[in-house]
DNA sequence: AGCCAGGCTACCG
DNA sequence: CGGTAGCATGGC
């Protein structure tokens, strides 16, 4: 679809790069055109459990449970394990969920640790409990710089408003083919893959205040 | 005062 | 397979 390397240039034009993920040590949180980003083991975890705290949740009250735990030194694998579950779920209140959220990032803590900085495949993501398709890949992509195109919510609808696809198709293709879709469309590279994602998002966004 | 937010699981037909 | 209830808090 030639639609879609157009549309990416139209919104990078528009609305520049959004410098995705954004993390917690910088005063603006987001970082455009800085690639090199995480640097650290801490900065890859606080991503991974990032993706996981903004399931169907405003970034901001994702943030503040990241705040959370980072405030109880929990943002670490081994501190979410060693702390109780209750600590766990009174510092991520605010992101909703908390006690699915809590199990999750416990479960998805002890594999962090056995991974020993080796980049998981999707598969193996997938079959951890609580961490679906677009999780996987927002931990593919924006922790460990795989190129995986995010799929979400807003992805469907910018495709729809922007007349790229009738509207019952973009809402009938799956995750996967519509994944494919963009992954043929662009150079096979991160840095277009993490912003063309957030370009949508923010085209989504704006689309909403009206 | 509802509706929605950077989903996923479990269970249903 | 596709469709849907339940999970929960905070902003608008």
């Amino acid at each position: 679809m030639k639609g879609l390397l157009k549309l990416y240039h139209k919104l990078l034009k528009e609305y520049g790069p959004q410098g995705w993920w954004p993390l917690l040590r910088l005063p603006a949180r987001y970082h455009p055109s800085d690639y090199s980003l995480p640097r650290t083991s801490k900065e890859r975890f606080e991503i991974c459990a990032g993706a996981i705290l903004t399931q169907n949740t405003a970034w901001k009250n994702a943030e503040r449970a990241l705040e959370g735990l980072s405030k109880k030194g929990l943002l670490s694998p081994e501190r979410l394990l060693r702390a109780g579950r209750e600590a766990v779920e009174e510092a991520i209140r605010p992101s909703g969920y908390y006690a699915q959220k809590a199990r999750k990032l416990r479960e998805f803590a002890r594999f962090y640790k056995e991974l020993r900085g080796r980049t998981p495949p999707r598969e193996a993501l997938l079959s951890l409990w609580g961490i679906g398709p677009e999780t996987a890949d927002s931990i593919l992509l924006y922790a460990y710089k795989e190129p995986r195109f995010v799929i979400d919510a807003y992805t469907r609808r910018v495709l729809a408003s922007e007349g790229l696809l009738p509207p019952a198709e973009a809402k009938r293709l799956s995750y996967e083919e519509l994944q494919l879709l963009f992954e043929e469309a662009l150079p096979r590279s991160v840095p277009p893959y993490q912003e063309y994602h957030a370009l949508l998002v923010r085209r989504a966004k704006e689309l909403a205040k009206r």
